[in-house]
DNA sequence: CTGATATAATTACATTTGCAACTACTAGAG
DNA sequence: CTCTAGTAGTTGCAAATGTAATTATATCAG
């Protein structure tokens, strides 16, 4: 083994480390302000940007990389908590929509406040431009290659 | 908000998805290959990088960063299979030691022959040797700010 | 149209996690 | 010494997760 393969492996237990760190600060700060964990943001934000501010269940799962299973929880808990809607769907009657509420819109502003600065706070401000760009470039590089991969595997 | 804050939201989010689809990757690998979850390699490697193989279970927690409570479980499951034992502490009588057992050791290096590849093909392939000296010191300032930050609290 | 196959979402069950309470022990003030 | 506070590890309970099975609907070959 090379020495960079041994730096390689090393930052490969850092970034794991980093990335558990930071995810237990970003939701501590989000339970100190009395708001939801950073899942449910995803969701919000993801039915914001959507057409209609809705997504079908299966839609949902695919973008927030989460399985059907714990979608449809998901789902149900925001549902609880009055922030999305379910809709049935008119073409495919086995299908649901989410739909985007107003608390649900109001409560993504709300967590935004907090997780953008939060993400500012730990993640942002330790990357000059030059850094961004490469982490960006590495970054998607690895994800389009996982990506491809499972698309292969489908075939 | 400034483009760059908006570049490092985005890297912000395919920071936490690239996290997500590689650890499956390695997950999947470590199972088909009849492996244990990879959470187990960390405590055989941290046992075997310990003097006497042996670790406190409270050192472990810290190292692995597991709270209490899962450490105990996940010692457990080690236990069960044999990977590790435990052992009383003679200095402190509340105390226990995890220590690595000979299936645990020949368990570490069987895992590694996977994880390392894993860890490669998805991680280290897509890495120059300058990439990796940006991505140390970034993740490594991140990293130091927030243990900081948890010091800090403890006052 | 019909039967076989696939898909969307949910549910059942086992496992895992997190929080709070508990037990056993240590350490430090007086 | 003894009382109090703190720490190590474990346990109980509630919530969350993953896997497999289930229900209802769609699709497609013939």
């Amino acid at each position: 083994m090379t020495q960079l393969d041994e730096a390689r492996n090393s930052l490969w237990r850092l970034f794991l480390t980093v990335h558990t760190r930071l995810v237990e600060q970003v939701e501590q700060d989000l339970k100190q302000a009395g708001l939801p964990p950073f899942e449910w943001y995803d969701v919000l934000v993801a039915l914001k940007q959507a057409p209609g501010r809705r997504l079908r269940l299966s839609e949902l799962a695919e973008v927030l990389l989460v399985n059907r299973t714990n979608i449809t929880r998901l789902a149900d808990r925001l549902e609880k908590a009055g922030l999305i809607r379910r809709e049935a769907c008119v073409d495919d009657r086995r299908g649901a929509f989410a739909v985007l509420t107003k608390a649900g819109s109001a409560m993504q502003q709300k967590m935004w406040k907090v997780y953008s600065q939060s993400i500012a706070q730990y993640f942002g401000r330790y990357l000059t431009e030059a850094d961004v760009a490469v982490f960006t470039r590495a970054l998607s590089a690895m994800l389009a290659a996982v990506d491809n991969l499972e698309s292969a595997n489908d075939e």
